[in-house]
DNA sequence: GCCAACGTTGGC
DNA sequence: GCCAACGTTGGC
C-alpha cells in the first residue's frame, strides 16, 4: 500500500464535505503528474492524507482512501463545467481520476508550520512549497502525521 | 495582496 | 526543440 497527500481548498471541497458525500470523484485535476499519480500509482485501499490548502494556516485535517479505479475526468467533456478541456477527446481521454472515500478526519489538524519544523518529517514534500496538488507519501511520514493529529476519529 | 515557483503555450 | 511570455498555485 503507497500512501498519498491530497490538496482542496476548503472553500471549494473539505474534508467534511468528504465526510458528506462519502466518496467524491476527485475531478479537475488538470497536472499531468498528477494524473499519472492517480492513473499508473494508485490502489484501491491506498490511505491519503487530506490537506487544506489557502487557508491560515494551511494543514492536514484528515484522511480519505483511494475507493476505485482510475476512470476518464467527467468534467472534461462538459462544456460547463470549469475544468472543461476541449482538447480532452473522449475516445482518448487526457484527464484520468480516482474516487475518494472519507475515512476520518485528524483528532486535531496538523498545521504546515508544524511540518516544517518536526525532525521526523524532514524531506515530506509539502514542506517544500511543492505546487503539485497530489503527492507521494513515505509510509514513516504518514505515520507521523497521523501522530502528531492524534489519530483518526469519526465524528 | 504580493510574489516566488513552476508548468504550459506558442512563436521562431 | 528552445525559450520567453504567460497563467496558476499557494505560502506568506
Amino acid at each position: 500500500m503507497r500512501h498519498w497527500l491530497i490538496k482542496s481548498e476548503p472553500d471549494a471541497y473539505s474534508i467534511d464535505d468528504l465526510q458528506r458525500d462519502g466518496r467524491e470523484p476527485w475531478d479537475g485535476i488538470r497536472n499531468y503528474q498528477a494524473r499519472n499519480f492517480m492513473r499508473d500509482e494508485m490502489s484501491v485501499g491506498d490511505r491519503v492524507l487530506f490537506y487544506h490548502s489557502q487557508v491560515k494556516p494551511p494543514a492536514v485535517v484528515g484522511v480519505a482512501e483511494v475507493a476505485g479505479d482510475p476512470y476518464p475526468d467527467p468534467t472534461a467533456f462538459d462544456p460547463d463545467s470549469p475544468y472543461h478541456d476541449p482538447k480532452s477527446d473522449p475516445d482518448d481521454p487526457r484527464w484520468i481520476l480516482v474516487d475518494m472515500a472519507y475515512v476520518g478526519h485528524l483528532q486535531r489538524p496538523v498545521p504546515l508550520p508544524e511540518i516544517k519544523e518536526d525532525a521526523k518529517l524532514e524531506g515530506i514534500m509539502v514542506a517544500r512549497r511543492s505546487r503539485l496538488s497530489i503527492q507521494p507519501v513515505d509510509k514513516k511520514h504518514y505515520d507521523r502525521i497521523i501522530k502528531l493529529g492524534g489519530g483518526i476519529v469519526h465524528r
